[in-house]
DNA sequence: CTCAATCGCGTATGACATACGCAGTGAGGA
DNA sequence: TCCTCACTGCGTATGTCATACGCGATTGAG
């Protein structure tokens, strides 16, 4: 976190966010520094939803003016550049000792409860490969838990990015659905199947009226955070045998 | 699409979604229709980005004038609403002869590709369980290449939902990294890995160092559009391990 | 001590979603 | 036949938003 020498070389982004600026410049102390700003606009999505984030809005909530934000940040979508490394934690330390497939399970479960605490995460956008210190520390964390497979590095590179397409997929699928639920639960219960029944002819869409008369949507609810886990983790298991396999094959465990 | 008997018991929102309307009414025919505006913004955001979408912007596409939209459609986001479905196409005829394996693939490439068209489609809300006729009909497509597996319903659509969690997230990832790549080419070329190389502590990220240094980064374009299928499938690929698996031991095939 | 870089911020500007109400339309009922 | 009123398109107004611009104040470097 200490600045270090040659920060001059880091992209103007890419020094914001690890926090390295430049000491000793003229002019007034500034008063306000973008993590500032950063930690106010993420408190604000949190409490209000991301669309709440508004340049006043973050202003107000730190007392300055509007304007006195855009001598920080260049402007909203870097100041949500800034928020998408934000939205993070660090990983805790992963304790090493379990197998391959417990880290890689217990990582994408840690991940998707710190999407359900900051559910603005998935509206925010990506810009480009993960560079932010606390991406990247998951990132690490990640691989880490490959270290006694075997697999070649640019296996183990790709079993995370799969992974992290899958996990990437369910926390926007969560976040998506359990807005939509919070704000029409009717469209989750009963009247799905209800309507799937009458909207679904078994001559165009044989398989589907299958499922629908095998009552696999008869449920009073469609969406339950609490048995979200196990649902996702039903097809990441399908995932992780996948892995397996692949470990088997090709890696020295 | 011929409207049915007892339409009136659909929500409004889904009797929108399939185009079913009340015949008779009085007063002035509208010149208009809820799938007109769908239409007229789809090409716009196909043209100009979904950024570009707006009452005003649709309605001048329409020759209209701002207001005459919210006589069809109650909100711009239930506007939104529609284009989650029109982003869609309905699926081809997939020849059921292949596999399931190939199957899956193909029907995951499809639906890869038509995002690929309308990359906007990962910045709409989803809002509930799939209802639009097109969600539908993909829905279906997926459970029919499973029919042959002998699974039970509820693992087929445990199979499907995964894969579609999968897919979601590399919609995701594509749309937003390819918009990145275009608004910021460099973030993608030889500066990450030296960025890597100075950012990452092999003391506190010992994987991710080795990762680096073994040079898995060390290339002149991270996001590559003509490569995108062939890193899609490696992961994709492991599910389907996983789905083969859960066959093997739980279908009749 | 000077001065230019940097600060916070007040004031526009133009885009946006949308509430409200008016005037014209035309099918159903008298 | 004609009246009624649900429904149409739309002009206007309101409030929110991101952000360009420039002013006056501050302060470290020379």
């Amino acid at each position: 976190m200490e600045p270090t020498e040659a920060d001059e070389e880091l992209p103007a982004d890419v020094a914001l966010l690890w926090g390295r600026r430049e000491t000793g410049r003229r002019g007034p102390r500034p008063t306000l520094t973008a993590e500032d700003i950063t930690r106010a606009a993420t408190e604000i999505a949190d409490a209000e939803g991301l669309a709440a984030v508004s340049m006043a809005r973050v202003a107000a909530q730190l007392g300055n003016s509007t304007m006195a934000l855009y001598r920080h940040v260049r402007s909203k979508d870097e100041l949500l550049a800034l928020m998408t490394d934000a939205a993070l934690e660090y990983p805790p330390a992963l304790s090493a000792d379990a197998g391959w497939r417990e880290g890689l399970t217990r990582w994408a479960l840690l991940v998707l409860e710190n999407a359900r605490r900051h559910p603005w995460y998935s509206q925010l956008p990506i810009g480009g490969p993960p560079i932010g210190p606390r991406n990247l520390a998951w990132f690490d964390a990640a691989l880490r838990t490959l270290a006694g497979t075997g697999l070649s590095e640019p296996d183990k590179v790709g079993v995370v990015m799969g992974m992290l397409t899958y996990v990437q997929g369910e926390i926007r699928l969560r976040a998506e659905l359990s807005a939509g639920h919070a704000a029409n639960p009717e469209a989750f219960g009963r009247r799905y199947s209800t309507l799937l029944r009458r909207l679904v002819d078994p001559r165009r869409m044989p398989a589907l009226a299958a499922v629908v008369e095998a009552g696999v949507f008869d449920t009073d609810e469609l969406y339950d955070e609490a048995e979200a886990d196990t649902e996702f983790l039903y097809g990441f298991a399908l995932y992780l045998d996948g892995v397996e396999r692949l470990v088997a094959r090709k890696g020295a465990g």
